[in-house]
DNA sequence: CGACTGGTTGAGTGGTCTCAAGTCCTGTGG
DNA sequence: CCACAGGACTTGAGACCACTCAACCAGTCG
Protein backbone atom coordinates (compact mmCIF):
# COMPACT_ATOMS: atom_id res chain seq x y z
CA UNK A 1 0.00 0.00 0.00
CA UNK A 2 2.90 1.90 0.02
CA UNK A 3 3.45 4.29 -2.36
CA UNK A 4 6.55 5.25 -4.04
CA UNK A 5 6.32 8.74 -4.75
CA UNK A 6 5.76 10.35 -1.58
CA UNK A 7 3.89 14.20 -1.95
CA UNK A 8 5.22 16.90 -1.22
CA UNK A 9 3.89 18.54 1.76
CA UNK A 10 5.01 22.31 0.27
CA UNK A 11 3.08 21.36 -2.39
CA UNK A 12 0.23 19.50 -0.91
CA UNK A 13 -2.80 20.96 -2.88
CA UNK A 14 -5.29 19.82 0.53
CA UNK A 15 -2.76 21.51 2.96
CA UNK A 16 -4.25 24.64 2.92
CA UNK A 17 -7.50 23.62 3.99
CA UNK A 18 -5.63 21.96 7.01
CA UNK A 19 -3.95 22.66 10.08
CA UNK A 20 -0.98 22.92 8.90
CA UNK A 21 -1.39 25.78 6.64
CA UNK A 22 0.31 28.17 8.87
CA UNK A 23 3.20 26.15 9.63
CA UNK A 24 6.42 27.73 8.78
CA UNK A 25 8.81 26.69 6.06
CA UNK A 26 11.27 23.95 7.53
CA UNK A 27 8.94 22.86 10.20
CA UNK A 28 7.04 21.82 7.20
CA UNK A 29 10.13 19.74 5.98
CA UNK A 30 10.15 18.21 9.32
CA UNK A 31 6.24 17.44 9.11
CA UNK A 32 7.30 16.33 5.36
CA UNK A 33 10.74 14.12 5.86
CA UNK A 34 8.56 12.08 8.78
CA UNK A 35 5.15 11.58 7.35
CA UNK A 36 4.64 8.06 5.26
CA UNK A 37 1.73 8.19 2.67
CA UNK A 38 -0.51 5.41 1.73
CA UNK A 39 -2.39 5.19 -0.94
CA UNK A 40 -5.98 3.08 -0.02
CA UNK A 41 -8.25 1.61 -2.85
CA UNK A 42 -11.85 2.32 -2.75
CA UNK A 43 -13.49 0.32 -0.13
CA UNK A 44 -9.95 -0.25 1.87
CA UNK A 45 -9.82 0.20 5.60
CA UNK A 46 -7.45 3.43 6.81
CA UNK A 47 -7.89 1.89 10.77
CA UNK A 48 -10.45 0.00 12.36
CA UNK A 49 -12.53 0.47 15.88
CA UNK A 50 -11.46 -0.72 18.62
CA UNK A 51 -7.31 -0.67 17.77
CA UNK A 52 -4.78 1.76 19.31
CA UNK A 53 -3.98 4.76 17.59
CA UNK A 54 -0.61 4.72 16.59
CA UNK A 55 -0.20 8.51 14.85
CA UNK A 56 -2.16 11.09 13.16
CA UNK A 57 -3.57 10.73 9.64
CA UNK A 58 -3.97 13.50 6.90
CA UNK A 59 -5.66 13.33 4.04
CA UNK A 60 -4.71 14.03 1.13
CA UNK A 61 -6.71 13.40 -1.65
CA UNK A 62 -10.11 11.07 -1.66
CA UNK A 63 -12.95 10.56 0.34
CA UNK A 64 -13.69 8.99 3.36
CA UNK A 65 -16.33 7.54 5.35
CA UNK A 66 -16.28 6.78 9.40
CA UNK A 67 -18.69 4.49 10.67
CA UNK A 68 -19.25 2.67 13.31
CA UNK A 69 -20.49 -1.21 13.47
CA UNK A 70 -23.75 -1.88 15.40
CA UNK A 71 -24.56 -5.35 16.90
CA UNK A 72 -26.26 -6.34 14.51
CA UNK A 73 -23.74 -5.31 11.67
CA UNK A 74 -25.38 -2.38 10.73
CA UNK A 75 -22.95 0.55 9.76
CA UNK A 76 -23.75 4.11 11.09
CA UNK A 77 -21.56 6.58 9.34
CA UNK A 78 -20.92 9.39 11.72
CA UNK A 79 -18.09 11.81 10.04
CA UNK A 80 -17.13 12.00 6.28
CA UNK A 81 -13.80 13.57 5.64
CA UNK A 82 -11.86 14.90 2.58
CA UNK A 83 -8.89 16.46 2.07
CA UNK A 84 -7.39 18.09 4.51
CA UNK A 85 -9.07 16.49 7.11
CA UNK A 86 -7.13 14.87 10.34
CA UNK A 87 -8.39 11.52 10.53
CA UNK A 88 -7.83 9.74 14.11
CA UNK A 89 -6.86 12.87 16.59
CA UNK A 90 -9.62 12.24 18.72
CA UNK A 91 -8.38 8.59 19.91
CA UNK A 92 -4.98 10.22 19.83
CA UNK A 93 -5.38 13.09 21.99
CA UNK A 94 -8.27 11.31 24.26
CA UNK A 95 -5.79 8.83 24.91
CA UNK A 96 -8.44 6.06 23.77
CA UNK A 97 -8.97 3.28 20.91
CA UNK A 98 -10.82 4.40 17.64
CA UNK A 99 -14.09 4.55 18.30
CA UNK A 100 -14.78 3.88 14.95
CA UNK A 101 -13.83 2.89 11.28
CA UNK A 102 -12.34 4.62 8.51
CA UNK A 103 -12.85 3.32 5.09
CA UNK A 104 -11.82 4.98 1.61
CA UNK A 105 -14.71 5.76 -0.25
CA UNK A 106 -12.99 6.28 -3.70
CA UNK A 107 -9.45 5.82 -4.14
CA UNK A 108 -7.32 7.86 -2.01
CA UNK A 109 -4.00 9.17 -0.77
CA UNK A 110 -3.65 9.39 3.16
CA UNK A 111 -0.19 10.71 5.26
CA UNK A 112 0.43 9.03 8.27
CA UNK A 113 2.29 10.92 10.96
CA UNK A 114 3.38 8.81 14.04
CA UNK A 115 2.74 10.34 17.86
CA UNK A 116 6.34 11.18 18.13
CA UNK A 117 6.49 13.25 15.26
CA UNK A 118 2.93 14.74 16.07
CA UNK A 119 4.25 16.26 19.09
CA UNK A 120 7.79 17.40 17.85
CA UNK A 121 5.38 19.40 14.87
CA UNK A 122 3.16 20.89 18.15
CA UNK A 123 6.10 21.94 19.75
CA UNK A 124 7.26 23.94 16.61
CA UNK A 125 4.05 24.98 15.90
CA UNK A 126 1.51 25.57 18.99
CA UNK A 127 -1.03 26.84 17.52
CA UNK A 128 -2.08 23.72 16.16
CA UNK A 129 -3.52 22.71 19.66
CA UNK A 130 -5.82 25.88 19.63
CA UNK A 131 -7.00 24.75 15.96
CA UNK A 132 -7.72 20.91 16.83
CA UNK A 133 -9.88 22.72 19.69
CA UNK A 134 -11.93 24.65 17.27
CA UNK A 135 -12.25 21.56 14.90
CA UNK A 136 -13.56 19.62 17.93
CA UNK A 137 -15.94 22.26 19.29
CA UNK A 138 -17.53 22.38 15.67
CA UNK A 139 -17.35 18.28 15.22
CA UNK A 140 -19.01 18.35 18.56
CA UNK A 141 -21.62 20.92 17.28
CA UNK A 142 -22.55 19.25 13.93
CA UNK A 143 -22.76 16.00 16.15
CA UNK A 144 -25.24 16.99 18.86
CA UNK A 145 -27.21 18.82 16.14
CA UNK A 146 -27.43 15.20 14.47
CA UNK A 147 -28.47 13.73 17.58
CA UNK A 148 -31.24 16.45 17.40
CA UNK A 149 -31.99 15.69 14.14
CA UNK A 150 -32.41 11.47 14.51
CA UNK A 151 -34.71 11.75 17.69
CA UNK A 152 -36.87 14.58 16.15
CA UNK A 153 -36.97 14.63 12.51
CA UNK A 154 -38.34 11.65 10.20
CA UNK A 155 -36.43 9.87 7.94
CA UNK A 156 -37.94 12.47 5.50
CA UNK A 157 -36.55 15.48 6.94
CA UNK A 158 -33.16 13.80 7.89
CA UNK A 159 -32.72 12.56 4.16
CA UNK A 160 -33.12 16.03 2.85
CA UNK A 161 -30.52 17.27 5.32
CA UNK A 162 -28.08 14.77 4.28
CA UNK A 163 -28.45 15.71 0.67
CA UNK A 164 -27.68 19.06 2.65
CA UNK A 165 -24.56 18.02 4.48
CA UNK A 166 -23.12 16.03 1.33
CA UNK A 167 -23.19 19.95 -0.64
CA UNK A 168 -21.61 21.50 2.42
CA UNK A 169 -18.95 18.62 3.02
CA UNK A 170 -18.01 17.79 -0.48
CA UNK A 171 -19.30 21.01 -2.39
CA UNK A 172 -20.61 20.53 -6.35
CA UNK A 173 -19.40 18.89 -9.17
CA UNK A 174 -16.53 21.00 -10.60
CA UNK A 175 -18.23 20.66 -13.77
CA UNK A 176 -21.53 20.95 -13.08
CA UNK A 177 -22.74 23.37 -10.07
CA UNK A 178 -26.08 21.41 -9.70
CA UNK A 179 -24.98 17.67 -9.27
CA UNK A 180 -23.31 16.53 -5.34
CA UNK A 181 -19.79 16.60 -5.21
CA UNK A 182 -19.59 13.19 -4.11
CA UNK A 183 -21.10 10.10 -5.25
CA UNK A 184 -22.52 7.39 -2.67
CA UNK A 185 -24.23 4.31 -2.60
CA UNK A 186 -27.81 3.93 -1.60
CA UNK A 187 -26.63 2.01 1.35
CA UNK A 188 -23.98 4.83 2.23
CA UNK A 189 -26.46 7.42 2.16
CA UNK A 190 -28.95 5.23 4.27
CA UNK A 191 -26.09 4.48 6.39
CA UNK A 192 -25.56 8.44 7.38
CA UNK A 193 -29.53 8.67 7.50
CA UNK A 194 -30.12 5.98 9.82
CA UNK A 195 -32.71 4.26 8.16
CA UNK A 196 -32.67 0.94 6.01
CA UNK A 197 -31.70 1.05 2.53
CA UNK A 198 -35.47 0.53 0.79
CA UNK A 199 -36.75 3.19 3.13
CA UNK A 200 -34.02 5.69 1.60
CA UNK A 201 -34.48 4.89 -1.98
CA UNK A 202 -37.95 5.19 -1.55
CA UNK A 203 -38.45 8.91 -0.19
CA UNK A 204 -35.08 9.94 -2.42
CA UNK A 205 -37.47 8.56 -5.38
CA UNK A 206 -40.34 10.49 -3.70
CA UNK A 207 -38.21 13.55 -3.69
CA UNK A 208 -37.25 12.97 -7.53
CA UNK A 209 -40.86 12.36 -8.20
CA UNK A 210 -41.62 16.11 -6.62
CA UNK A 211 -39.12 17.63 -8.88
CA UNK A 212 -36.45 18.17 -5.98
CA UNK A 213 -33.72 15.92 -6.86
CA UNK A 214 -32.86 13.97 -10.38
CA UNK A 215 -30.64 11.34 -10.82
CA UNK A 216 -28.03 10.70 -13.46
CA UNK A 217 -26.46 7.28 -12.47
CA UNK A 218 -25.22 7.70 -9.00
CA UNK A 219 -25.03 11.13 -9.05
CA UNK A 220 -27.63 13.62 -7.53
CA UNK A 221 -28.14 16.63 -9.32
CA UNK A 222 -30.09 19.14 -6.93
CA UNK A 223 -33.56 20.83 -8.50
CA UNK A 224 -35.07 22.74 -5.75
CA UNK A 225 -32.68 23.58 -3.22
CA UNK A 226 -35.57 25.95 -1.47
CA UNK A 227 -37.87 22.99 -1.61
CA UNK A 228 -34.84 20.51 -0.01
CA UNK A 229 -34.00 22.95 2.66
CA UNK A 230 -38.22 23.18 3.54
CA UNK A 231 -37.84 19.59 3.63
CA UNK A 232 -35.42 19.42 6.15
CA UNK A 233 -36.95 21.27 8.66
CA UNK A 234 -40.26 22.72 8.08
CA UNK A 235 -42.58 19.44 6.98
CA UNK A 236 -43.75 16.81 9.33
CA UNK B 1 -29.75 35.87 41.75
CA UNK B 2 -26.64 36.94 43.07
CA UNK B 3 -25.41 35.34 46.06
CA UNK B 4 -24.24 36.96 48.86
CA UNK B 5 -21.73 34.29 49.89
CA UNK B 6 -19.66 33.94 47.12
CA UNK B 7 -17.98 30.15 47.30
CA UNK B 8 -13.85 30.21 47.58
CA UNK B 9 -12.64 28.01 44.87
CA UNK B 10 -10.14 27.19 47.20
CA UNK B 11 -12.74 25.51 49.20
CA UNK B 12 -14.35 24.71 46.39
CA UNK B 13 -15.74 20.69 46.93
CA UNK B 14 -16.49 20.22 43.18
CA UNK B 15 -13.17 22.12 42.33
CA UNK B 16 -11.41 18.38 42.25
CA UNK B 17 -13.20 17.13 39.47
CA UNK B 18 -12.78 20.19 37.45
CA UNK B 19 -10.42 21.77 35.37
CA UNK B 20 -8.96 23.88 37.99
CA UNK B 21 -7.90 21.11 40.31
CA UNK B 22 -4.15 21.72 39.24
CA UNK B 23 -4.19 25.23 39.93
CA UNK B 24 -1.35 26.81 42.14
CA UNK B 25 -2.39 28.59 44.95
CA UNK B 26 -2.08 32.58 43.69
CA UNK B 27 -3.37 31.94 40.12
CA UNK B 28 -6.63 30.24 42.28
CA UNK B 29 -6.76 33.27 44.00
CA UNK B 30 -6.56 35.18 40.52
CA UNK B 31 -9.64 33.04 39.49
CA UNK B 32 -11.29 33.08 42.90
CA UNK B 33 -11.24 37.22 42.57
CA UNK B 34 -12.67 37.48 39.15
CA UNK B 35 -15.51 34.93 38.93
CA UNK B 36 -19.19 35.60 39.77
CA UNK B 37 -21.57 33.36 41.54
CA UNK B 38 -25.05 33.43 40.97
CA UNK B 39 -27.88 31.23 42.22
CA UNK B 40 -30.35 29.62 40.15
CA UNK B 41 -33.77 27.95 41.19
CA UNK B 42 -35.03 24.75 39.77
CA UNK B 43 -35.87 25.35 36.26
CA UNK B 44 -34.70 28.47 35.64
CA UNK B 45 -31.82 29.00 32.47
CA UNK B 46 -28.49 29.43 33.10
CA UNK B 47 -27.92 30.90 29.24
CA UNK B 48 -30.27 30.07 25.88
CA UNK B 49 -29.77 28.85 22.51
CA UNK B 50 -28.91 31.60 20.15
CA UNK B 51 -26.86 34.02 22.60
CA UNK B 52 -23.59 35.04 22.47
CA UNK B 53 -21.43 33.42 24.51
CA UNK B 54 -19.50 36.28 27.28
CA UNK B 55 -18.01 33.99 29.54
CA UNK B 56 -17.43 30.41 31.35
CA UNK B 57 -19.72 28.57 33.44
CA UNK B 58 -18.43 26.59 36.15
CA UNK B 59 -21.22 24.36 37.88
CA UNK B 60 -20.56 24.36 41.93
CA UNK B 61 -23.66 22.75 43.17
CA UNK B 62 -26.46 21.30 41.59
CA UNK B 63 -26.95 19.09 38.55
CA UNK B 64 -27.85 21.04 34.98
CA UNK B 65 -29.55 19.88 31.90
CA UNK B 66 -28.24 21.17 28.16
CA UNK B 67 -31.26 21.03 25.50
CA UNK B 68 -32.05 22.02 21.85
CA UNK B 69 -35.81 23.24 21.35
CA UNK B 70 -36.82 21.68 17.76
CA UNK B 71 -39.49 23.45 15.44
CA UNK B 72 -42.34 21.53 17.31
CA UNK B 73 -41.19 22.76 20.47
CA UNK B 74 -39.96 19.57 22.08
CA UNK B 75 -36.55 19.47 23.71
CA UNK B 76 -33.47 17.10 23.46
CA UNK B 77 -31.78 16.70 25.96
CA UNK B 78 -27.87 16.54 24.45
CA UNK B 79 -25.65 16.85 27.21
CA UNK B 80 -26.17 16.94 30.90
CA UNK B 81 -23.69 18.74 34.15
CA UNK B 82 -22.53 18.02 37.54
CA UNK B 83 -20.50 19.85 39.82
CA UNK B 84 -16.98 20.84 38.61
CA UNK B 85 -18.15 20.87 34.92
CA UNK B 86 -17.67 23.97 32.59
CA UNK B 87 -20.72 25.19 30.79
CA UNK B 88 -20.49 26.95 27.83
CA UNK B 89 -16.91 26.61 26.26
CA UNK B 90 -17.74 25.04 23.66
CA UNK B 91 -19.32 28.12 22.22
CA UNK B 92 -16.96 30.69 23.97
CA UNK B 93 -13.61 28.61 21.88
CA UNK B 94 -15.67 27.89 18.85
CA UNK B 95 -16.44 31.87 18.42
CA UNK B 96 -20.15 30.35 18.09
CA UNK B 97 -23.17 31.31 19.80
CA UNK B 98 -24.85 28.88 22.37
CA UNK B 99 -26.36 26.02 20.32
CA UNK B 100 -28.40 24.69 23.37
CA UNK B 101 -29.69 26.27 26.16
CA UNK B 102 -28.70 25.42 29.80
CA UNK B 103 -31.06 25.05 32.50
CA UNK B 104 -30.83 23.80 36.07
CA UNK B 105 -32.38 20.73 36.70
CA UNK B 106 -32.77 21.96 40.50
CA UNK B 107 -31.51 24.30 42.76
CA UNK B 108 -27.63 24.98 41.52
CA UNK B 109 -24.88 27.64 41.98
CA UNK B 110 -23.17 28.25 39.20
CA UNK B 111 -19.67 30.61 38.76
CA UNK B 112 -18.87 32.57 35.99
CA UNK B 113 -16.10 33.83 34.75
CA UNK B 114 -15.51 36.22 31.54
CA UNK B 115 -14.09 35.87 28.70
CA UNK B 116 -11.08 38.19 29.71
CA UNK B 117 -10.40 36.39 32.70
CA UNK B 118 -11.10 33.21 31.20
CA UNK B 119 -8.01 33.92 28.78
CA UNK B 120 -5.64 35.22 32.00
CA UNK B 121 -6.09 32.31 33.85
CA UNK B 122 -4.99 30.15 31.18
CA UNK B 123 -2.05 32.32 30.81
CA UNK B 124 -1.49 31.20 33.96
CA UNK B 125 -2.34 27.67 33.50
CA UNK B 126 -1.18 26.60 29.96
CA UNK B 127 -2.17 22.91 30.90
CA UNK B 128 -5.76 24.06 30.64
CA UNK B 129 -6.94 24.27 26.95
CA UNK B 130 -5.16 20.46 27.22
CA UNK B 131 -7.76 19.58 29.55
CA UNK B 132 -10.53 20.74 27.15
CA UNK B 133 -9.56 19.20 24.71
CA UNK B 134 -9.20 16.02 26.03
CA UNK B 135 -12.80 16.83 27.21
CA UNK B 136 -13.97 17.96 24.09
CA UNK B 137 -12.69 14.43 22.98
CA UNK B 138 -14.49 12.34 25.28
CA UNK B 139 -17.56 14.61 24.69
CA UNK B 140 -17.21 13.90 20.72
CA UNK B 141 -17.04 10.23 21.55
CA UNK B 142 -20.49 10.46 23.79
CA UNK B 143 -22.12 12.21 21.38
CA UNK B 144 -21.05 9.83 18.68
CA UNK B 145 -22.09 6.94 20.23
CA UNK B 146 -25.37 8.48 21.14
CA UNK B 147 -26.10 9.13 17.67
CA UNK B 148 -25.46 5.09 16.46
CA UNK B 149 -27.73 4.75 19.31
CA UNK B 150 -30.21 6.69 17.99
CA UNK B 151 -29.66 5.50 14.82
CA UNK B 152 -29.59 1.67 15.50
CA UNK B 153 -31.67 0.74 18.79
CA UNK B 154 -34.73 0.78 19.90
CA UNK B 155 -36.44 2.80 22.26
CA UNK B 156 -36.53 0.10 24.89
CA UNK B 157 -33.00 -0.55 24.39
CA UNK B 158 -32.26 2.89 24.65
CA UNK B 159 -33.91 3.89 27.54
CA UNK B 160 -32.14 1.36 29.19
CA UNK B 161 -28.81 3.31 28.24
CA UNK B 162 -30.42 5.96 29.15
CA UNK B 163 -30.74 4.89 32.43
CA UNK B 164 -27.48 3.52 33.07
CA UNK B 165 -25.81 6.73 31.38
CA UNK B 166 -27.12 8.41 34.12
CA UNK B 167 -25.62 6.15 37.07
CA UNK B 168 -22.52 6.88 35.09
CA UNK B 169 -22.99 10.39 35.25
CA UNK B 170 -24.34 11.08 38.58
CA UNK B 171 -23.87 8.39 40.40
CA UNK B 172 -25.93 6.52 42.49
CA UNK B 173 -27.88 8.12 45.90
CA UNK B 174 -25.13 7.98 48.74
CA UNK B 175 -27.95 6.67 51.07
CA UNK B 176 -28.62 3.86 49.19
CA UNK B 177 -26.60 2.52 46.78
CA UNK B 178 -28.74 0.54 44.32
CA UNK B 179 -30.83 4.47 43.85
CA UNK B 180 -29.63 6.45 40.56
CA UNK B 181 -27.86 9.48 42.35
CA UNK B 182 -30.56 11.85 39.92
CA UNK B 183 -34.05 12.44 40.16
CA UNK B 184 -36.04 13.35 36.58
CA UNK B 185 -39.35 13.73 35.89
CA UNK B 186 -40.90 11.15 32.96
CA UNK B 187 -40.63 13.96 30.35
CA UNK B 188 -36.68 14.34 31.14
CA UNK B 189 -36.27 10.76 30.68
CA UNK B 190 -37.94 10.64 27.75
CA UNK B 191 -36.22 13.82 26.19
CA UNK B 192 -33.05 12.21 27.06
CA UNK B 193 -33.87 9.35 25.14
CA UNK B 194 -35.06 11.08 22.35
CA UNK B 195 -38.68 9.60 22.47
CA UNK B 196 -42.26 10.54 23.41
CA UNK B 197 -43.62 10.68 27.37
CA UNK B 198 -45.86 8.05 27.21
CA UNK B 199 -43.80 5.36 25.12
CA UNK B 200 -41.23 6.01 28.43
CA UNK B 201 -43.25 6.06 30.94
CA UNK B 202 -44.72 2.21 28.99
CA UNK B 203 -41.35 1.37 28.56
CA UNK B 204 -40.33 2.32 32.08
CA UNK B 205 -43.35 0.15 33.59
CA UNK B 206 -42.20 -2.94 31.04
CA UNK B 207 -39.09 -3.03 33.11
CA UNK B 208 -40.77 -2.35 36.50
CA UNK B 209 -42.79 -5.58 35.40
CA UNK B 210 -39.51 -7.48 34.76
CA UNK B 211 -38.11 -6.85 37.70
CA UNK B 212 -35.18 -5.22 36.20
CA UNK B 213 -35.57 -1.59 37.76
CA UNK B 214 -38.52 -0.32 40.87
CA UNK B 215 -40.00 3.19 41.54
CA UNK B 216 -40.29 4.59 45.02
CA UNK B 217 -41.99 8.07 44.41
CA UNK B 218 -39.79 9.80 41.29
CA UNK B 219 -36.55 8.15 42.06
CA UNK B 220 -35.29 4.96 40.38
CA UNK B 221 -33.67 2.02 41.98
CA UNK B 222 -32.02 -0.50 39.99
CA UNK B 223 -32.71 -4.04 40.66
CA UNK B 224 -31.01 -6.08 38.02
CA UNK B 225 -27.86 -4.09 36.32
CA UNK B 226 -26.84 -6.91 34.16
CA UNK B 227 -30.76 -7.08 33.35
CA UNK B 228 -30.58 -3.30 31.95
CA UNK B 229 -27.07 -3.49 30.53
CA UNK B 230 -28.51 -6.49 28.22
CA UNK B 231 -31.30 -4.50 27.50
CA UNK B 232 -29.53 -1.71 26.28
CA UNK B 233 -27.61 -3.82 24.14
CA UNK B 234 -28.28 -7.45 22.83
CA UNK B 235 -32.43 -6.89 22.37
CA UNK B 236 -33.99 -6.05 19.70
C1' DC C 1 -22.83 -17.46 -19.33
C1' DG C 2 -23.43 -17.39 -14.18
C1' DA C 3 -22.32 -14.83 -10.03
C1' DC C 4 -22.42 -10.74 -7.76
C1' DT C 5 -23.32 -6.07 -6.42
C1' DG C 6 -26.34 -2.23 -6.38
C1' DG C 7 -30.85 -0.64 -7.12
C1' DT C 8 -35.98 -0.88 -7.02
C1' DT C 9 -40.66 -2.09 -5.79
C1' DG C 10 -44.41 -4.63 -3.23
C1' DA C 11 -46.64 -6.58 0.85
C1' DG C 12 -47.16 -7.17 5.53
C1' DT C 13 -45.97 -6.26 10.28
C1' DG C 14 -45.11 -3.85 14.30
C1' DG C 15 -42.98 -0.28 16.96
C1' DT C 16 -43.83 4.25 18.16
C1' DC C 17 -46.50 8.43 17.99
C1' DT C 18 -50.61 11.15 18.87
C1' DC C 19 -54.83 12.08 20.94
C1' DA C 20 -57.69 11.47 24.74
C1' DA C 21 -59.32 10.36 29.24
C1' DG C 22 -58.46 9.87 33.79
C1' DT C 23 -55.66 9.31 38.31
C1' DC C 24 -52.40 10.77 41.76
C1' DC C 25 -49.96 14.15 44.23
C1' DT C 26 -48.81 18.67 46.01
C1' DG C 27 -49.36 23.25 47.03
C1' DT C 28 -52.61 27.08 47.70
C1' DG C 29 -56.39 29.77 49.12
C1' DG C 30 -60.83 30.03 51.25
C1' DC D 1 -59.34 21.72 57.47
C1' DC D 2 -61.12 21.11 53.02
C1' DA D 3 -61.67 22.19 48.17
C1' DC D 4 -59.58 23.09 44.22
C1' DA D 5 -56.12 23.88 40.62
C1' DG D 6 -52.35 22.42 38.20
C1' DG D 7 -48.67 19.53 37.13
C1' DA D 8 -46.88 14.97 36.71
C1' DC D 9 -48.05 10.50 35.71
C1' DT D 10 -50.61 6.57 33.66
C1' DT D 11 -53.31 3.85 30.47
C1' DG D 12 -56.06 2.95 26.23
C1' DA D 13 -57.10 3.18 21.30
C1' DG D 14 -56.13 4.17 16.73
C1' DA D 15 -53.16 5.61 13.05
C1' DC D 16 -49.04 5.66 10.54
C1' DC D 17 -44.27 5.61 9.59
C1' DA D 18 -40.56 2.81 8.87
C1' DC D 19 -38.69 -1.81 9.02
C1' DT D 20 -38.20 -6.57 7.31
C1' DC D 21 -38.71 -9.98 3.98
C1' DA D 22 -39.01 -11.14 -0.65
C1' DA D 23 -38.82 -10.90 -5.48
C1' DC D 24 -36.92 -8.92 -9.35
C1' DC D 25 -34.05 -5.97 -12.61
C1' DA D 26 -29.71 -3.87 -14.50
C1' DG D 27 -25.03 -3.64 -15.00
C1' DT D 28 -20.32 -5.62 -14.34
C1' DC D 29 -16.79 -8.90 -14.01
C1' DG D 30 -14.44 -13.21 -14.40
Amino acid sequence: MKSKNQPDCERCISRKDSLFKDLASDDLCHLNSHKTCNVYRKGQVIFYEGNSPMGLYCVNTGKIKIYKTGSSGKEQIVRLAKPGDLLGYRALIGDDVYTATAEALEDATVCFLDKKNFQQVIEHAPDIPNQILRNLCNELRDAENFIQSMAQKSVRERLAEVLLILRKKYGMDPQDQAVLGVTLTREDIANITGTAIETAIRLLSDMKEEGLIAFEGRRIRILDMDGLISVASLDH
